[in-house]
Order: C-alpha cells, then structure tokens, then sequence
RNA sequence: GCGGGCAUGGCGGAAUGGCAGACGCAGCAGACUCAAAAUCUGCCGACCAUAAAUCGUGUGGGUUCAAGUCCCACUGCCCGCACCA
C-alpha cells in the first residue's frame, strides 16, 4: 500500500491505541516541555497557520523526543472571547454551546494532522475547572495589591451603547455600527504590571528569544530616564496649598531639565482631576467646552502627530521655583493624562511641539540652549548638543552637566529630583462582555469590596444571560448571578457584572498543564517544578507584546507569592512565520485568498502536506502560498517508498565488520553529512534545508544502486537512517515504512536518532578553489590535512598557476583550511 | 515622526567574512514508450551564434587578501510604537 490519509489513519489508531504520546513524568530522559501558543476555538477548520505551526513544531518534538528527551507536548483551548459572542448576536446560538462544539471538530482535525499531544492534559480556558483557579489567582493578585480599581477611560459607542475593547474599534469607528467611538470614564479593575516594569526589561537579556520581539518588548515598556521637578500654582492671585496646608506642588516629568530656565508654560492633560481644580471659574466654560470637544477625538486622532495642536487658557499661573517667573498653566490634550505627572513643563524654544504651540497662542519663547555661547540658532533649537544662556547662575554649562546642576540646585529644597519613567501602563482588565471569566468580587454597601471566599469558588458564569449589548454588562442584568450575600456582614450584596479580559486566562495556562485536573490547588508545587518553565515556545509575532509581557508578569507575581520558583515562563521563543494568500496578501475571506489545508491533507496526505510546509518556506519568515512544490513532495515521498521496498526485500542491515567499497565510503560520507546537517537545522527550526539535505541522500543513495561493489546489507542500512531522519517530517509514513515494511520494531518514535559519526566526514583528499586576488582562476585537489606551505607548493607547482597568475608577482599566499588559497599579487 | 526587519535567477528559497544561486518548482533536451502519463538522465543567472572574457545578491560609497554577509548614506516593502515631555 503506498502512501495516502489511510496510512494515516491507520497509524493515528494504532499509536491511540497503544498511548504512544502519553506523557509519563517519570520516564528516562530529561525533560522538555514544548508548548505551541493554544488556539481559539473558531467554527471553520484549521486554518494553514494552525498547521504550519502545530504540525512543524511538532515534527521538532518528535525529533527531541528519539533523540532521548522526555516530551511534555500538551495542547488546548482559549476558548472564551468577543468572537462566539459575536457569534451568538448574530445567530443566536449560545456561546458555550458553539464554543464546544468547535473545540470538539478542533481536536478530531488536531488528531488527524497526526500531532503527538497528550490529550490527557488538555484544557479549555471556558471550563470551570479552569476558570475557577482564573479567578483565585485574581484574588490572590488583589490580596498581594496588585489588582486595584481605579477610574479609566474606555472605548465607548454612542449608538450600539457599549464599552468596544480597543480590537473592536476600527479606524475609530466601531466595528458593528460604524460609528464614532468616543472616550468615557469608567471604574474597572486593573493589573499592576508596572510594578514588574523594570524587572521586565532587566531579565529580557538573558532570554533565548528573538531580538526583534525583545525589543518590541523594551519599547512597549519605555524606560525613560529624566527628572521630576515642581512648580508652586497661583490661582485668583493665592498660592494653592494642598492639604496639608503647604503650597501645593505641581510636579512634572521632564528629560530636559537642562532646558528649566526657558519655560514660558506649563501644559495640563484636560481630562485630568488636576485640570478641573486648577481653572478658575472665569475660565471654566471654555476648558469644559474643550474637554468636552477632545473627549470625542478618537485616539487615532488625538494621536496622530500631524494634527494641529489646540489648547485653552485655564486661568492659573505656575511660578517657576529658581527665577519666581508667573508662567500660565494651560489644558492641551497633546498632553497625555497616564504618562509621566500629566503635567508638562513647555520650552518653546527647545521643543517642536512646544514651539507649534507657543506661536499658535502667542506665548514667550526664550532660548536657554546655544549651540556654543553667543550663537543665534533658529528655533526651536532641538541639538542635542550646546551650553546654556539666558539662564542666570547657569550659563555656559554644557548641557548635559546642566540637569545635574538644576536638578542638584533644585533638590536642596525639595522641588526635584532624578526619576525614572514607563512609558508601559497598568493592565485594564475589566471587559463588559459576557462570555469571559466572571470577576470573583462582591460589592456590599458596608464593607466596599470584598472577594468571593475561596471556598465559594469557582464563580460560575450563568448560561442563561441576555448579552445583547444595550450599554450595560450582560450580567448586570441576572439577578439570580449578582444578588449574593456580603462574605463579610452577611448583608445582601451584589456581585461584580465585568468578565475578564482573555488575556489573563492565557497569562498563565502553561502552568496549569502539568496539573490540569486538580481541583485542590491551582497546581501542585511538585509538578510544576519538575516540568516548568516551558524550554521551548512557539507561536505568531503578533503576540510579542501583550500575551508574552502579560505571561511574564504574571509568573514574577506568581513567584513573588511563592507559587512558583522561577522568573520567567518561557525560556525559549520561536515565531513562526505568516504564510500569505497566493497573491502576497495576508489571507482574509474578504479579499478571497483563503487557502483550506483540508483538501489538500484529503488529496496527499497529512505527512505530504507537513512535509510540503517544512520545505515550502523559511519557517521563521512564512511567504506566499504556492501548491506547485506539493508534487516535488509527493515524488519525493515516492522515492523513499521505492527505496524502501527495494530495502525490504533484504534481510538485514548489519554492517558490522563490513569493508566499505569506494563507492559506499562516499556515500557513508553524504549520510554522516545529513545526519549532522539534519540535526542541527531542526534543532534551529531551518526546516527546508533539513529536506534538502534528504534529498540529497536520496540522489546519492540511487547513485550508490548503480556501483559495480554494491553492498544490500549497507544499503538498507542506508535506507534506515533515511527513515529515521524523516520521521518527524512524515511520521505515518515512516512508522508504516518501519515496522510493515522493514519489519522493525514498533515504534519509530521509540528509536534513538541517528548520530553522525566524525570519522566518516574525513576525506583523503579534497578540492579547493584557488583565487588570485580574490577571483577564482581554478581548481585543485590537495590532502585534506595539508599545511598553508603544503598547499602553496601543489598550487605553485599546477600547471594553470604561471597562465593565471599572468607574470604578475606573488605579494602573500593566503590559505583558508579546507575552503580555498588566495593568491595576492600585483 | 521614532524604532526594528527584509531586499539574492522566471518562482520558492540556500550560503560560520572564503568557489553566490544548495535543494526544489517551472522550462529545455534525451532515454524508456506505438503514443502519452509516470519514471530516469543531462542542461538551466545575464551578456554571447558559440566559446573565452566580462558583468552579476535593491542603489551609491567604504573596510578587507576576500563582502550577499561588516560599516556609512539612500530607495522600496513589511512589522512595531506613535504628541511619552
């Protein structure tokens, strides 16, 4: 039977049956934990991605796993999300019900890719046996004070009435009406990554993770090193005094403080608390007008640089604490609210957006920085590099030395200092959706906000629940899910209506693997220790930020409460790439370049298929869709079937003693060549050249059939290895090839890795090029373990050299070991 | 605007600073065949009738005995961040 999706069949069965892929924790062999990023459970089948990342990581495992390791491969599902929600406005099939349904066509077609999952250890993050230990872990994080409440801005649609997560707005617009989204506060919970923000950044150097999602991650959490000075505020002609009596201090972040001397404003975020107390009441009309006005910006637009910027007078003066100037404080919302005070000192001079600014409303613009002193530079002057004028005690101080000098001048009497900023905000968790994890919090007018006793865990999500969006969270509207009694007083309370964001569901999921079926512990100490963290992870580049940061997060947290005993989840990082339409686009049903592996697996075969994708494409970098290169596997899947039967009908593949004819000595070489090629290319995830190697085997392998000393016992000894190599790549077929054809052992997977052996890449003699000045003039063959003068003499003495070298003189003779001489001559 | 990545035949893609284009697809020629398919063998960057020579890794410079690879500047595409004070 040659090969087609009944082999796969066929073997699927077999390995079920006899648990081949079960894990056993104590198996010989150290472990490795590899972990694909889980899926979502959506109702179409695997898409092309699902396979080129599921399938070719598994073939990676498989590989770790003959060569000795004790794989812990688990798979699952990020099942709660906006998607089915979405799904269940539209058809009004509940979401629990689509949900698993989904998950149930995934794990048949999972199973079908041939995949060596150990589907004991699943789980889906929907089920409460899960969610119940999501919301113990939000517990624990409020205990520890890293969950808070505060109030936030949110996406909010005027028309559908509803919070819109940012995934939701397009272009500004919300996604199902197409209308402005405008921004409004709300009180919602959130997670305090910032408190991690600089451990963060301290271990990323000491991670096996591609550079570009390091520094993805180094900018998204934006350490920023600068200074925190303060101004005294005047308003209706009185010092503000905060409540302690003491003049109240209007901090700000600067990384300027050379330029201090030149402020002329002082700019406040329009939305802040801080904005409203310093208006005056002549001016409070026309600042509200203005918050008002930039609340229905979109972010898109407040954002965008190129917007000209606006601003109104708010009627109180900050004085500046070395010159006693009275600048005036004004709202702007080029001024964020989240970053640094919300408050930002204004250099016209020294500052583009400053300077826009100051000439759009006629404010001072004084220079503070000379590109050497005297010199008249045209504003605004934003060098790096100068000294300062106009600025009193201070002049004539480059610049750099100049913060320390302010800032020093300005600490002796408590009005600033050094300080470190994150541009990374605290995580908001709070979803005012239905289908995530409900958030374990009751609310009671005595006691405030209490959480839910562990004991009364898990929090169940109600089913039957209107989640038409209407403005308010769907399970605000159960009564039977919010009416609770208070843990504390016992009074009637009500419980907290928002879901979770999925993104903490999937912040921690690696570590519940190991022990997915306690319903005692979020998991067991013991276990996690013996398989945590994961060694290898891989998944899609578009999770280099949110997911990776969150998960990192949440294990120092999880290590600082004592959970666990490492700093980071995942050790080893690997993208894969995307894999475009036909056409070069991203695949979307929109534009119609949608590729469905399905009927290609139907039509070649599931290893056809895996083996195609291995070869197609440079993993880590994806491209374009193209069918043509199936068939080069498909003949390629057939040369290895023809050679096996051939094998087959031979007894043995003993070699043992044999004296290796020339002929097998050089093949003998190109096989030791492509174990050691193929080991290390997928140990690197170069999945394509490892193929390539193979096939190189296979051309010599049928060259080595045409020797006149051809040795059946060396050749099926060949064909062996082959099989062995090719088994991660093809795993149903080398099975049937292994045990039904050559009549070996099952399992294939049970068979150690072939292992190169040194002394067969040894070669007598070899070719090297030979250059002069660069430029290959041609050939010889020398000892492979000739010296440099060795090698000068044989090149010297060939009878091209006196044509090439073409009366020149010799200058140096250059020769790289193995490679090539280099004659320099003039 | 800032930061990062990429750019190699008709195509997918290979090349620890050391013979560019491995391996494959497509194409061409041949073998087998009555014929076709399948299979096998050979050729296959450009210029050129051919060979030799020359030119060739987005563009222009540079470092080096030697550059696709390192450095500088630029162009194009992709990704991330986006008024971060």
């Amino acid at each position: 039977m040659s090969y087609s999706v009944d082999i796969d069949r066929k073997w699927q069965k077999k390995w079920e049956e006899t648990g081949l892929y079960k894990f056993d924790p104590d198996k010989e062999g150290e472990k490795l934990y590899c972990l694909e990023m889980f899926s979502y459970p959506s109702g179409a089948n695997l898409h092309l991605g699902h396979w080129y990342n599921y399938s070719l990581t598994d073939s990676w495992s498989r590989f770790k796993r003959m060569q000795g390791y004790n794989i812990f491969h688990p798979m699952g599902f990020d099942a709660f999300g906006l998607p089915a929600e979405n799904y269940a406005i539209k058809t009004g099939i509940h979401p629990q019900d689509s949900t698993l349904k989904n998950i149930a066509t995934m794990e048949k077609q999972l199973k079908e890719m041939g995949a060596t999952f150990d589907w004991d250890y699943e789980l889906a993050t929907c089920m409460p046996d899960y969610y119940k230990w999501n919301q113990w872990l939000f517990i624990k994080l409020f205990e520890k004070g890293l969950a808070y409440r505060k109030n936030a801005p949110v996406n909010w649609c005027p028309n559908c009435k509803t919070v819109l997560a940012n995934e939701q707005v397009v272009d500004g617009k919300c996604e199902r009406c197409d209308n402005e989204v405008v921004r409004k506060n709300m009180t919602q919970w959130f997670f305090k990554i910032t408190d991690y923000a600089q451990e963060l950044l301290d271990c990323l150097p000491d991670l096996d993770w591609p550079e570009k999602t390091k520094k993805i991650q180094t900018n998204w959490i934006g350490r920023s090193e600068g200074s925190q000075v303060a101004f005294t505020v005047e308003k209706n002609g009185e010092k503000l005094k905060d409540e302690n009596g003491n003049d109240l201090k209007l901090e700000v972040f600067t990384t300027r403080a050379d330029t201090f001397m030149g402020v002329t404003y002082v700019v406040v975020a329009p939305e802040s608390e801080l904005c409203a107390s310093l208006t005056t009441d002549e001016c409070k009309a026309a600042v509200e007008e203005y918050r008002l006005a930039t609340s229905k910006v979109n972010d898109i637009d407040r954002m965008s640089t190129t917007r000209e910027k606006t601003g109104v007078f708010t009627g109180s003066y900050a004085i500046h604490p070395l010159n006693g100037r009275k600048v005036p404080i004004w709202a702007a919302d080029y001024v964020i609210a989240g970053y640094g005070t919300g408050v930002v000192m204004a250099v016209p001079a020294h500052d583009e957006r400053d300077f826009d600014f100051a000439t759009k409303y006629g404010l001072d613009i004084i220079r503070v920085v000379a590109s050497e002193p005297g010199a008249e530079d045209a504003l605004p002057y934003c060098e790096k590099k100068g000294v300062l004028v106009n600025s009193g005690e201070f002049d004539g101080i480059e610049m750099h030395a100049a913060i320390d000098a302010i800032v020093g001048k300005l600490a002796t009497f408590g009005m600033g200092e050094k300080k470190v900023n994150y541009r990374l905000r605290d995580w908001l968790i709070s979803r005012q959706r239905y289908w995530g994890t409900p958030i374990p919090m009751i609310h009671c007018e005595d006691c405030g906000v209490v959480p839910v006793p562990e004991s009364d865990l898990p929090v169940l999500l109600p089913y039957d629940v209107e989640f038409t969006p209407d403005g308010e969270s769907p399970l605000a509207k159960c009564e039977s899910f919010m009416n609770c009694t208070c843990p504390k007083c016992g009074k009637p309370a009500r419980r907290d209506p928002d879901t979770m964001d999925t993104f903490v569901d999937s912040s921690w999921y690696e570590l519940r693997y190991p022990d997915n079926r306690n319903d005692k512990e979020i998991f067991s100490r013991e276990k996690i220790d013996r398989l945590c963290p994961v060694d290898k992870y891989v998944g899609g580049p578009e999770h280099a930020a949110m997911h990776l940061l969150y998960s990192r997060f949440i294990c120092k947290a999880m290590r600082d409460m004592g959970l666990v005993d490492f700093d980071e989840p995942f050790k080893s990082l690997v993208h894969q790439g995307i894999i475009l339409g036909p056409d070069g686009n991203r695949m979307s049903k929109s534009r119609g370049n949608t590729v469905a592996p399905d009927e290609y697996v139907n039509k070649y075969g599931s290893d056809v298929f895996r083996t195609y994708l291995a070869f197609g494409f440079a993993y880590t970098e994806g491209g374009p869709w193209s069918d043509t290169g199936l068939q080069a596997i498909t003949k390629f899947i057939g040369r290895v079937e023809k050679l096996s039967e051939q094998a087959s009908s031979i007894a043995s593949s003993d070699i043992t003693g044999l004296k290796l004819s020339r002929d097998a000595q050089d093949l003998n070489y190109v096989l030791h060549y492509t174990i050691k090629a193929v080991t290390n290319d997928i140990d690197r995830f170069q999945f394509n050249t490892s193929i390539a190697r193979m096939m190189e085997l296979i051309n010599a392998i049928g060259k080595y059939k045409d020797s006149s000393e051809f040795n059946e016992n060396f050749f099926r000894y060949v064909v062996e290895k082959l099989v062995l190599l090719l088994a991660p790549f093809a795993p149903h077929l080398c099975e049937d090839i292994w045990c039904d054809r050559l009549g070996n052992e099952y399992s294939v997977f049970n068979c150690k890795w072939p292992e190169f052996d040194p002394a067969a890449l040894i070669k007598d003699t070899i070719e090297i090029a030979v250059q002069i000045n660069g430029k290959v003039m041609f050939k010889v063959d020398i000892p492979s373990d000739a010296d440099q003068a060795a090698v000068e003499e044989i090149v010297k003495a060939d009878e091209k050299f006196e044509k090439a070298l073409a009366g020149r003189n010799i200058v140096k003779f250059i020769y790289v070991k193995g490679r090539l001489a280099n004659v320099v001559a003039k």
